[in-house]
Order: C-alpha cells, then sequence, then structure tokens
DNA sequence: GGGCAGCGCAC
DNA sequence: GTGCGC
DNA sequence: GCCC
C-alpha cells in the first residue's frame, strides 16, 4: 500500500488506539472451478434429453435440494458404491422429480465427444444385485484360499464375514491370488487382501499352480526380487494359463474405477524389471477369462476432469496501473501497515499478553472444541492449505506463516507472509519445510494423498453449493493434516475429530485405492457438469441453476438466448471466464491503488483498506474487498462521498464497469458491489466496497479478514457466551427465543477495536495471516 | 432431526 | 418471503 | 458432511 495510505491510517489507528490489524475477506465462494473445459462440455452437451414433468418442479428450496444431496450417500452403507451411487448422484442435482426418469430411460448420455464410452454401463451395473450365493455356499475365497485375519487389531481373528462385492462388480471373481510380500501382517497390504476378496478373488499363502496373479504392493519391489523370492527362474506361462504378476496398485484400482477386468501386461501395471509383454499392451480388458460377462463395457479410461483447464491468471502487469501515486507498489505481503501497526501494539507490555494466556490457552481450547479451530498453538500447520491448487471454497491461498509464531507472542509477529508463493504441485509439505525447523522429521504429512483427495471432494461439494458438506470436509481435512502418522483404515479415521464414519470408510477407500469413486463418478456426468457450469454464473445459485437445467437449458448460451435473467447473472454469464478467474496479488493491489488514488485526491483523510485473502497474504485472491474508512467521518457523509463522487468519478473513467448490488438507503448504506477493470486490461473482476465508520473498524476488520472457517469459529464462540458478533461489532445480552432467533439487539459491548473483540471473547490475538483455519 | 452466523440487497 | 452473496 |  502507499505510504500515504499507509501513514494516514497508522494515524488514525493510533488516535483512535486501535489495535487492529487489516484484515481481509472471507471470500467464500471466489473459487470456482475452472471452467474452460466445462464450458467446452456445455458446448458439446447434447439436447436435454431430460424427460421431466413440468408440473413436478415446483421448486424446491435450496434446503430441499441441499437434502437431497446428503440423502444420496446416506442409505449407502458400503465403502465401495460405484454406479450406484453415481445414479443417486446425478439424481440428486436438478429437480428431484427428473430423476429418476434418468437411470430408467436411459436417455442420459454421455457428451458426444466421449462416443466410445457406453451408456449401459451404469445402468447394467445398477441392475446386479448383491450376492446370495454367498449364503448358499461356501464363498470362493474361503474354499479356495486363507481367510485373512479382520481388519481391526494386528492379532484379529480370521475374517470369516467379508462381504464381496455384488456378483457384477466382482471384477477378479475367481482369481487365485499370491501377495508379495505375502502375508496379513501389515495392515495395508490386509486391506489389499480383503479388497481382492471382495472383488471376488482368494488368497493363498503358499505357491501353488493354480495362482493367477501375483500382486506386489509397493512399487519399489522387482521382479527379480519376486522370482528369488518364489525360487523360480521365471514365471510360469503355460499355453493356457498365465500367472500375472502386476501392481496391486494401480492395477486393481484401475479394474475397480473401469469396473473390468484390465489386462495385467499392460506396462503400467508391470512390476519393476519384469519383461515386457509380447502381446500389444492394450489397456482394454481383454485378458478377462472369467465366466462372467464383464467384459463387455470396456469403458475408456477417459480421466478427462474439469479441473485440467487451469486458469492461467494473465497478470496485468501493475506498471500498467493507473495509479502510482503511492511509493511503494512493491511492498511485501506483510504490508508496512502491519508492522507499523505491530509495533504500535508491540507496546502493550508483555505482562498483559503474558497475563491473560491462561484465559487464551483456556479460550483456545474452548474454540477449538465448539469451532475445530485448528488453533493449536504448537502445531497447526500452517497454512497447508495448498493442496493443489485452487483453493477451496473462497479462502484463496494463503501464504503462509511459520509456525512458529504462536498467538502467544502477540507482541509482534513480524511482518509474515513471505511473499513466496507455494508451488501447486501436490506434495505441499516442500515448499514449506521452512516452516518446520524440525528439519527431516517434518517430512511430507503421511496423509497427503488422502487429503488430497479429500479436498478434491470438497471443492466438488463447494461448487455444488452444498455449504455444509464443505464445511464437514474442511474440518476433516484439517483433523487429517494434524496427524503424523498414516490413517489407512476406517476404524482409525473415526475416532479423530469431525470425522464420522462416512468419511472414515472414504479415507479407507482413498488409501486402498487410492482414489473415491465417488469423486470419479461425478467428473464424468453432465448433469453435474451443467449443474456446475451454472453455479458458477455470479448470481445464480442451486435454485436457479437446477430450474434452468429443469428448463431443459445445458449451456451458457441457453441462458443467454432463453432464460430470463437478473442483471447480476447477466453480467456473471459475460464474464464467466473472467470471474472464474483468480486474480493475482499484484493486480489486486492496482485494483486498490486506483481506488486509493482517487479517494485521495477527492479528500486526503479518506483511506483505503485492502481486505480479504490479500490481507492474509494470498497469492491471489477471488475478488477484491476495499473498506473504506475516514476518522469521525458517518456513514452519511461516507455514503455520500464515495457514491455521490467516487465511483461516478471512477466509472467515468472507466476503471469501475458496472454494480451488481449496492446500497440503496443513502442513510446506513455501507456496500457497494461491482466489477472494475484496470484500464489495459479486458479481464473484469468483482471489487466490493464497503463503508466503515470508524466505530464498527474493528469488527469490519476482522469480519472482512476471515478467512470464512475462523470467522465462524470466532462468531459460534460468541454466540455461545451470550454475545453477538456481526461486523459492526460485538454485543453482549443478547436474548434468544426457542428459535435462536434473536428477541433484542444486545448491548454493543465493542466494535471498534479488533484486538479488543478478541480480548473480550478470550481469544489469542492471531495475525490476519494466522486467521487461516 | 436440527444446527452449523447473520446480514442486506435483488427480485 | 426467497435466493444469493458476503 | 459432523455433532449433539
Amino acid at each position: 500500500m502507499l505510504d500515504d495510505a499507509l501513514r494516514e491510517k497508522t494515524a488514525y489507528f493510533e488516535q483512535q488506539e486501535l489495535s487492529d490489524k487489516d484484515g481481509g475477506d472471507m471470500s467464500l465462494g471466489d473459487s470456482y472451478l475452472n471452467i474452460g473445459p466445462v464450458l467446452a462440455d456445455s458446448e458439446a452437451m447434447p439436447p436435454p434429453k431430460l424427460v421431466r414433468k413440468p408440473s413436478s418442479f415446483l421448486g424446491p428450496t435450496p434446503k430441499e435440494l441441499q437434502m437431497s444431496f446428503g440423502a444420496r450417500g446416506v442409505k449407502q452403507p458400503s465403502s465401495f458404491r460405484s454406479e450406484s451411487s453415481k445414479l443417486e448422484r446425478s439424481a440428486t442435482a436438478p429437480g428431484t422429480t427428473t430423476t429418476k426418469s434418468f437411470p430408467a430411460t436411459g436417455l442420459r448420455q454421455r457428451p458426444t465427444s466421449s462416443p466410445q464410452a457406453k451408456v449401459p454401463e451404469r445402468l447394467k451395473r445398477t441392475t446386479s444385485l448383491p450376492d446370495m450365493k454367498v449364503k448358499n455356499e461356501l464363498p470362493f475365497y474361503k474354499r479356495v484360499g486363507v481367510i485373512p485375519r479382520e481388519l481391526k487389531k494386528s492379532n484379529a481373528k480370521p475374517a470369516d464375514n467379508i462381504k464381496l462385492e455384488p456378483e457384477g462388480r466382482q471384477v477378479l471373481r475367481d482369481k487365485v491370488v499370491y501377495f508379495y510380500p505375502n502375508n496379513d501382517t501389515s495392515m495395508p497390504r490386509r486391506m489389499r487382501i480383503h479388497k481382492i476378496i471382495q472383488l471376488g478373488a482368494a488368497w493363498v499363502r503358499a505357491w501353488r499352480e493354480d495362482i493367477t496373479h501375483i500382486m506386489v504392493d509397493e512399487s519399489y519391489h522387482t521382479y527379480s526380487q519376486v522370482l528369488r523370492h518364489l525360487n523360480k527362474a521365471g514365471l510360469p506361462c503355460r499355453e493356457q494359463r498365465r500367472i500375472f504378476l502386476v501392481k496391486f496398485d494401480p492395477y486393481v484400482p484401475q479394474c475397480i474405477q473401469f469396473g473390468t477386468l484390465l489386462d495385467p501386461s499392460a506396462g503400467r501395471f508391470l512390476v519393476k524389471g519384469a519383461p515386457i509383454s509380447n502381446r500389444t499392451a492394450v489397456d482394454t480388458d481383454h485378458a478377462s477369462q472369467s465366466s462372467e460377462s464383464q467384459g463387455s463395457l470396456q469403458v475408456k479410461p477417459s480421466l478427462r476432469q474439469l479441473t485440467a483447464h487451469d486458469s492461467q491468471t494473465h497478470s496485468t502487469p501493475t506498471e500498467n496501473s493507473p495509479q502510482n501515486v503511492n511509493s511503494d507498489p512493491s511492498h511485501p505481503p506483510g504490508s508496512s501497515q502491519e508492522i507499523v501497526k505491530d509495533s504500535f501494539i508491540g507496546d502493550e507490555p508483555n505482562e498483559s499478553t503474558d497475563a491473560y494466556n491462561d484465559d487464551l490457552s483456556q479460550a483456545i481450547q474452548e474454540t477449538k472444541a465448539i469451532a475445530h479451530l485448528p488453533l493449536d498453538e504448537e502445531e497447526e500447520e500452517g497454512p497447508t492449505s495448498s493442496i493443489d491448487h485452487d483453493s477451496d471454497s473462497g479462502t484463496d491461498d494463503e501464504i503462509p506463516e511459520p509456525p512458529s509464531k504462536r498467538l502467544k507472542l502477540s507482541t509482534s509477529t513480524p511482518a509474515p507472509p513471505k511473499g513466496k508463493s507455494k508451488g501447486k504441485g501436490k506434495a505441499p509439505s516442500s515448499t514449506f519445510q521452512c516452516m518446520n525447523p524440525s528439519g527431516a522429521a517434518s517430512s511430507a504429512n503421511p496423509n497427503s494423498r488422502t487429503i488430497e483427495i479429500l479436498d478434491q471432494m470438497c471443492k466438488y461439494y463447494d461448487q455444488m453449493q452444498d455449504q455444509w458438506r464443505t464445511f464437514a470436509y474442511r474440518k476433516a481435512i484439517s483433523t487429517l493434516r494434524k496427524q503424523d502418522t498414516k490413517i489407512t483404515t476406517a476404524k482409525e479415521a473415526a475416532v479423530l475429530p469431525f470425522i464420522g464414519q462416512r468419511l472414515a470408510d472414504k479415507i479407507e477407500e482413498i488409501v486402498l485405492t487410492d482414489r473415491l469413486r465417488r469423486l470419479d463418478s461425478t467428473r464424468d456426468d453432465p448433469t453435474d457438469q451443467v449443474l456446475r457450469l451454472f453455479l458458477g454464473v455470479y448470481g445464480a445459485g442451486l435454485a436457479q441453476a437446477s430450474k434452468w437445467i429443469q428448463a431443459g437449458y445445458r449451456t451458457l448460451d441457453d441462458l443467454t438466448t432463453k432464460a430470463k435473467l437478473t442483471s447480476s447473472q447477466k453480467i456473471g454469464i459475460e464474464h464467466y471466464s473472467d470471474f472464474a478467474q483468480r486474480i493475482p496479488r499484484t493486480e489486486v493491489e492496482a485494483h486498490g491503488t486506483t481506488i486509493k488514488s482517487a479517494l485521495r485526491t477527492l479528500d486526503p483523510t479518506f483511506s483505503a483498506t485492502i481486505m480479504g485473502s490479500y490481507r492474509r497474504g494470498a497469492k491471489d485472491s477471488g475478488d477484491i474487498d476495499i473498506i473504506i474508512t475516514k476518522p469521525s467521518a458517518s456513514i452519511a457523509q461516507l455514503h455520500s462521498l464515495v457514491f455521490k463522487t467516487l465511483i461516478p468519478s471512477l466509472t467515468s473513467s472507466g476503471f469501475l464497469k458496472c454494480k451488481l448490488a449496492t446500497s440503496s438507503r443513502t442513510d446506513d448504506g455501507t456496500k457497494w458491489h461491482g466489477v472494475s477493470c484496470l484500464p489495459d486490461s479486458t479481464t473484469w473482476r468483482r471489487l466490493d466496497l464497503l463503508l466503515v465508520p470508524e466505530e464498527e473498524m474493528g469488527a469490519a476488520l476482522l469480519y472482512f479478514t476471515g478467512n470464512d472457517i475462523f470467522n465462524r469459529s470466532i462468531r459460534l464462540l460468541a454466540s455461545k457466551k451470550g454475545m453477538r458478533l456481526n461486523q459492526r461489532g460485538l454485543y453482549r445480552d443478547v436474548v434468544r427465543g426457542r428459535n435462536r432467533e434473536k428477541l433484542n439487539e444486545g448491548t454493543l459491548v465493542e466494535g471498534r477495536s479488533e484486538r479488543k473483540i478478541f480480548e473480550i471473547l478470550g481469544v489469542p490475538w492471531r495475525e490476519p495471516g494466522e486467521r487461516i483455519c
């Protein structure tokens, strides 16, 4: 930020005895999917074939829609559902009534882009019933093989009641599998053994001639190791029978994924050092000789994914920006402003800080308990936030903060976030080792793969605007990040906080198969894709998107030409791709500078502060939030200047493009939501201006700094203490009715100082960069 | 089965 | 009052 | 999704 602004603000804070820091927004929904491919797909989407009953769609409320989301899956006790879940899934999206017609009519089709995909696949599979045979005769794995121990403890008894997959999904039916190493002492391997049994195979302990597959469970095992172990010179390969040596992963996971027995001789399944098969290594299911008819479906491994697109943030060079009135455009994320304020804060006697340390820790516990905040002083692993690109809902990638700085030293945490951005790679840890002084010990999180996949689920639900599930996943992921051992079983997972049975099952599935079918299934679902496409339109939510689908619209063009749109939605569609892109930090800054410059010429005593993820040090943001304030100014004054002068001025200059929602009332209108665009750019950005009177600055800073998880938890804490916290202040003596509706406003306790709000709530101070939960 | 924060604007 | 975004 |  600019020196001037800085000075101004510093003075302001000092004058007002504010000890706050700037904050950021909590952009909840600023990360939408990458729409590139979606758009493409949508173009290719076939005309609506949904059989719909017009009368039936009475317009479920979002709540109902979400409930329907919830309904799916609840009834899926098995951790291994696939096709069926798919059906349910697609059913959820738009009006529930239409859903049934989907599978029944068989009208659902893939986009023409993948003609080879056979439609009937899932339909077919859904018809397969859980195998009843088991009851009548000894299951194959007991007849032929050895029964592994149960998954519970290390010395559990034999698992004589393994629930097999429905026959139709037993892709390893009648196979005889030998593992290398071939015991069930290690839990992961025991799970794999269970898995192949569920898939219809048997596990044998000793070598025998009818073995069909040898599976190694680690990719570092080599062909020669296995031969040595078997004491053989080569794998037997008679005319009719051949023993296949494969890596369990990815062989079995992929067989599951494609619902068929894949060719084990395909290169990707081969064990290191194994001779390349002379047969063509096609990855189809030709190898399947099994009696069942699964061979029919050969699904093409079309792993197209929505996420592929990758918004390449085309950043607009800062230099180009008009302003520059300000001096240091290049200040580090930490922002000098913060530093200054920190020093101000630092003046507080340490004792006071220490004094409330006990209370703080108390509060931490409490807050944690209530809100699952990773308030852990010790090792909240920083920001880990970036499991992979694209942050989750709204929380933009934050630049982490060394864990070393604990809240306790509320004194002054040096300017935090280093401008260093974490690579978008998958292994988040690598980037942040610096944060773990412990060095070597701090290797990658053992659960990183699990987290990665759960995070994808989380993003999916975010796109679906299923806020509660998104919330739950984020909490669970947070928990998982704290584990220093790998969670491999559902049982293990279920005891952890915020991980229930259903997530635990998913975790086990991930560990076992390295994927979540639930995720795979949804990716290719055309209805899901359209739904997500529409949900990406600014101003459209679940209800609207579902109505559009219900009306038969499938592309953005459909909406433009046929649908009745609100003004926001029109803009949202026109600039769909703009709004879907992340805004590079430098550009956020440029927008902020433009505002500040204009403001300064109008009245130098006004100040503008960029909030949101920017304030938390994020390398890019979903939108731009700016708080405008002025010492001793009333809302009316703020409103007058901003709405009558600033906005018209910036609009005529071409910087502001349009408004989406603005306060109407002249007296206490406090917000302007619209769109801005730098002069040399064509990418429109979401810009929010917030007018805040000084007496509410603390609460506003807190609120708009986020992140959202942090906000929710601290609000929850407030309400638990009989108080109420919103962006205007902290109130006490709030009386609520039986339905929690508040019966009175309560009494204002504090609004001016962010820090005091923390204190009153008994929450240890956290710098903006530390409010990443 | 309800809560998971609570608010203001557009329609 | 509902839908939506913050 | 989880928790109470």
